[in-house]
DNA sequence: GGCCGCATGTAATCTGTTACATGATTCT
DNA sequence: AGAATCATGTAACAGATTACATGCGGCC
């Protein structure tokens, strides 16, 4: 569960809102945008219910093939709960990344959202600051324009992260 | 060969600049940026040669272990070509895939550039014009952060395009 | 009768990543 | 003597994706 892909935290997010099974969990939002095949889903649920993040149990219906419901361990909810508020790392990952985390403080109603971006603009700052410091080797035209690209983006990044606190503290 | 990551691309690049061994493909500047292991790229060479892009050969020498010599075929080069001058069609790969084009069609003095870069504004437009063709639903705030992160890192890439375009033809 | 929604899974494959394994030469 | 560079690979594992397989109930 280190370097888990965001889908496997929402999965433990939608479960913190209260028991679900695989079906029901497959219909939220996220997990439709981002297209994520029922199968799939099974698989994850399998993996996290092995490391012990959720736990299931197998509910009979009479006239239906029996439902697994699954709900959160504390072991999956201290996980939820440490990725939720760490900003993403990799610049990259803010796409998918943050705005899952974002989405998910949203959806909970917790209240670490303005702490997050705040921790996300830090962490953009940084990057760009270190970038600027790297010398530019002017000569080849390839190099700076690989430079310019990641300024461009850092920047367009801040930018809206700087709207991002303004929409949520505001 | 569909949907591979520009690494492989990349290789098929190099080799046509003239055969290389493993050890020297690995030491070229774009894959130590990636900082691809050499165990990978060995992976990623059989793998291509599985697939026909290119041929080996053992290398006998003296004093030394035999080295295996990779050229590209016909049909690599038609691959690689056939990437090459292909504009990304999601924004999110344009870090990559369409910073990898550039470098390689820099490094092997081909002539698509300006029509690369022109392509791949046409394809960043009409991704913003689709965007601000969907209604903004204006109630929820978390939807139109998406929606104004979209847009905010399209508006960038364009911008940046725009650039290197003026770089390339200028 | 056929399709859609509900509901669950297994199996195979691909790919990326890490770890392991080897061995010569050259530089300090 | 030890480190770095040259040089090659295999094996195992984790994770993502796809394909396959099943079955009921209700609607049109």
């Amino acid at each position: 569960m280190k370097g888990a892909t965001p889908q496997a935290y929402v999965v433990l997010g939608l479960l913190m809102e209260g028991a679900k099974h695989g079906y029901e969990i497959h219909r939220s939002e996220l997990l439709q945008i981002w297209s994520i095949p029922m199968s799939q889903l099974y698989n994850l649920l399998k993996r996290l219910e092995g490391e012990g993040m959720i736990r299931s149990s197998l509910m009979v219906q009479e006239n239906r093939p029996g439902k697994r419901v699954y709900t959160v361990t504390e072991k999956g909810r201290a996980a939820f709960l440490e990725w939720v508020c760490r900003p993403s790392e990799k610049i990259r990952n803010i796409r998918m990344e943050f705005l899952a985390k974002l989405y998910m403080i949203h959806k909970l109603h917790l209240d670490m959202g303005e702490a997050l971006v705040n921790a996300q603009i830090n962490v953009c700052v940084k990057r760009k600051n270190r970038l600027s410091e790297m010398k530019s080797e002017n000569g080849e035209s390839f190099e700076s324009l690989v430079k310019l690209y990641r300024n461009t983006m850092i920047d367009a990044t801040i930018r809206w992260l700087e709207n991002c606190r303004g929409v949520l503290g505001g």
